[in-house]
RNA sequence: GGCCCCAUCGUCUAGCGGUUAGGACACCAGCCUCUCACGUUGGGAACACGGGUUCAAUUCCCGUUGGGGUCACCA
C-alpha cells in the first residue's frame, strides 16, 4: 500500500551519464523512461554529470549530452545549466561532500582506510590467477581491522562488507533480487586522490538530491546490492530501483558502433523525427497492449515499470525505419508546420535556401513517400533547383524522339487547360488521351522525367500544380527539345523469364 | 569459474491456468496504380528441453540447456 503511494506521487529520478563520447542510444532509454516517469507522476527530472573518470571525460561530451536531450525534448528540471537546489549536479563539484561523508562511515566504522596500492594487489590478483585460473580473487581485508588514523602515505576509503547475510530488493520491472554478501569484497568508496568511485558516488548523490526511484540498465544490476548497503550505512532506505533489459545489436552481441549507429546525434543527423527515436526506444522492453505507434503524450500516460518486460532485446533497424516513416506520414504525430520547420536544415545542405513556410506548401506531395527527412529533401529538390537536375540514365531512356510527339502533345493540352490546378490539369489531359486512343502511361514517364528529371516522382498533377505553370512549360519544352534530337534506343531484346513463361505454357500446343 | 539476471514467430512483443497462441517489423503472393511510395487482401513463421503441481499448463514450482550482465583506486 504504502508502496504503491509513493510510486505514484510525484518521484525524483535522475539521469546520471558519463560524459565519455556520444550519447549511446542504450543511453537514451535510460533517460527516457526516467524522464517518462517524472512527467507522468508529474516529478522532477535530474540530470546530473559524473564526470569521475578523469581519464576520459571531456567537456565536449558533456556538450554532446545537453545538445543531445535537448534535440530529443527530454528537457531536465534540475540540473547543469538550469540549477536547482541539489546541486552542483557535476560530480566532480561536490568532492567535498563525498569526502564529509566517507569521514563519516569511517568514523562509525562501516568503513576504513586502507594503505594497499593498487599495484600490491594486481599482483596478488595476478598471483592468484596464476595458481588457479578460475579463483575469484577478492581484497583480502588487510587494512579492515587496523585502528583508524590518518596513514602518512596515500589510502583509499573502503567499505566494511558484512561478513554475512543478504541484500534482498524489489526490482521494478524484474522483482525480487537476493544477493548473499560474502559474494561481495570490501569495495572501494574513495580513491586515493579522493575522487569517489561510481558505486559511492551515486549512492551519495541520489541520498542528497532525494532521488526516490534509480532507473538504469540491467548492466548496473551488480551494482545495486553493494549501493544498498552504503544506504543502510548511511540509516537510509534505498530509493525504488528498475532495471531495464539490455538492447543488444543484431548478432547478439553488445550494441556498438560496429553494428551501425548507436549515437543519437547519427540518427539526427540521417534526419529522424526525435519523437520516432524515442517511439521505439520505448517500445523497446516495454509495451503496451498491441499499440505500436505513439506520440510523446502517449507515452506519458501510458507507460508503467510494470509493463516492462525482462528479456534483452534485440535492435532492429528495419522496425525503427518503420516507425520514423510512420511518424513521417501522420500529421497527427508531426504537423507540416513542424516537419517543415525541421526540413530547413536539410534543404540548406544540398544548396537549397527554402524557407519553411515555402516547404508547407509542398510537403504533402512527400509525406508518404519519405521515410526520414534526407528522403523528404532528396524528394523535394526538383521543385526547388533551378535549373533542375535531370538523371542521365532516366535522360536517356525517356527524353527520345519517339516520345517527342506525345510531349508535345501533353504540352499542348495542358497549356491551354482553364485553369492550373491539379483536378483541372488532370481532367484535361484524360479527355486528349481519350480523344487519341491513348492511355496515361504513355506519356507518364517521359513528362515526369521533363518536369522532375528522375523516373520517380510524387504524382504527376501534383508535381504540374506545385511546379506552377510557367516552370512546367518551360522545363518540357526543353525536355522536348532534348527528345526531338535523340534516337530511342533499341528496344530491349525479349525477356529470357517472359520466353521461358510463354513457352511452358503453350508447350502442350508443340 | 563465482555471483546475478533472462528464455513466445527471424526481430520487437501480447498473453498474467482453459485462446484456432494475437499484433507490429521483415519476408512471400495478389489487388490498387502515371513512377516511387502509400493503402489493401491473403500466406508462411513461435511457446528451448525434462520433471513436477493441477481436471487442465505457454502461463505456477524445480532442474537441464542456451543466452546475457558483472567480477577495477571505469562508469
Amino acid at each position: 500500500m504504502a508502496n504503491g503511494l509513493k510510486s505514484s506521487t510525484a518521484a525524483r529520478v535522475r539521469f546520471a551519464p558519463s560524459p565519455t563520447g556520444y550519447l549511446h542510444i542504450g543511453g537514451v532509454r535510460t533517460a527516457l523512461f526516467n524522464w517518462l516517469w517524472a512527467r507522468k507522476t508529474k516529478g522532477t527530472f535530474v540530470l546530473r554529470i559524473e564526470d569521475t573518470d578523469q581519464e576520459r571525460s571531456t567537456p565536449e561530451s558533456r556538450q554532446i549530452i545537453f545538445d543531445s536531450l535537448r534535440w530529443l525534448e527530454l528537457s531536465w528540471d534540475e540540473g547543469p545549466e538550469v540549477g536547482g537546489d541539489h546541486g552542483p549536479y557535476t560530480q566532480m563539484e561536490r568532492l567535498s561532500i563525498y569526502k564529509e561523508w566517507s569521514e563519516r562511515l569511517i568514523k562509525e566504522g562501516k568503513a576504513y582506510r586502507c594503505t594497499c596500492t593498487k599495484e600490491l594487489l594486481d599482483q596478488q590478483r595476478a598471483e592468484l590467477k596464476a595458481k588457479d585460473p578460475k579463483a575469484n580473487f577478492r581484497y583480502p581485508g588487510t587494512c579492515r581491522n587496523k585502528p583508524d588514523a590518518i596513514p602518512d602515505v596515500p589510502y583509499v576509503v573502503r567499505f566494511k562488507v558484512p561478513t554475512d547475510g543478504v541484500v534482498t530488493y524489489v526490482d521494478k520491472v524484474f522483482g525480487e533480487v537476493t544477493t548473499p554478501n560474502k559474494a561481495q569484497q570490501d569495495f572501494v568508496l574513495l580513491r586515493s586522490d579522493g575522487i569517489p568511485l561510481y558505486n559511492f558516488g551515486a549512492v551519495v548523490d541520489d541520498l542528497a538530491m532525494g532521488i526516490t526511484l534509480v532507473a538504469r540498465g540491467r548492466d548496473h544490476m551488480v551494482n545495486t546490492p553493494p549501493q544498498i548497503l552504503i544506504y543502510r550505512a548511511f540509516g537510509a532506505e534505498p530509493p525504488d530501483m528498475a532495471h531495464l533489459p539490455m538492447m543488444l545489436a543484431p548478432s547478439g552481441e553488445k550494441l556498438s558502433k560496429r553494428h551501425g549507429a548507436v549515437s543519437v546525434t547519427e540518427y539526427r543527423d540521417q534526419g529522424y523525427l526525435p519523437a520516432a527515436v524515442l517511439n521505439y526506444l520505448a517500445r523497446f522492453g516495454w509495451s503496451h497492449g498491441d499499440q505500436e505507434v505513439f506520440s510523446l503524450a502517449e507515452l506519458v500516460e501510458a507507460f508503467s515499470w510494470e509493463a516492462c518486460g525482462r528479456g534483452d532485446g534485440k535492435f532492429d533497424t528495419k522496425k525503427f525505419l518503420a516507425i520514423q516513416h510512420e511518424h513521417m506520414k501522420r500529421e497527427n504525430l508531426t504537423s507540416t508546420k513542424e516537419y517543415a520547420a525541421r526540413l530547413v536544415p536539410f534543404m540548406k545542405l544540398r544548396g537549397l535556401d527554402v524557407s519553411a513556410s515555402e516547404l508547407e506548401k509542398t510537403i504533402y506531395t512527400v509525406r508518404e513517400r519519405s521515410r526520414t527527412l534526407i528522403e523528404a529533401a532528396e524528394g523535394l529538390d526538383f521543385f526547388y533547383r533551378e535549373p533542375h537536375v535531370t538523371d542521365d540514365a532516366a535522360k536517356a531512356k525517356f527524353l527520345v524522339d519517339t516520345n517527342a510527339p506525345n510531349l508535345k502533345g501533353f504540352l499542348s493540352v495542358i497549356k491551354d487547360a482553364s485553369e492550373w490546378t491539379e483536378a483541372v490539369l488532370e481532367k484535361a489531359v484524360h479527355d486528349w488521351l481519350e480523344k487519341e486512343g491513348k492511355q496515361i502511361k504513355d506519356v507518364a514517364q517521359a513528362a515526369r522525367v521533363a518536369l522532375t528529371g528522375r523516373t520517380a516522382s510524387p504524382g504527376l498533377f501534383q508535381v504540374l500544380a506545385v511546379l506552377g505553370k510557367d516552370r512546367s512549360l518551360a522545363r518540357l519544352e526543353s525536355a522536348i527539345a532534348i527528345a526531338e534530337v535523340t534516337p530511342a534506343p533499341p528496344p530491349p531484346p525479349p525477356k529470357e523469364g517472359a520466353g521461358k513463361e510463354g513457352a511452358t505454357k503453350e508447350a502442350p500446343k508443340g
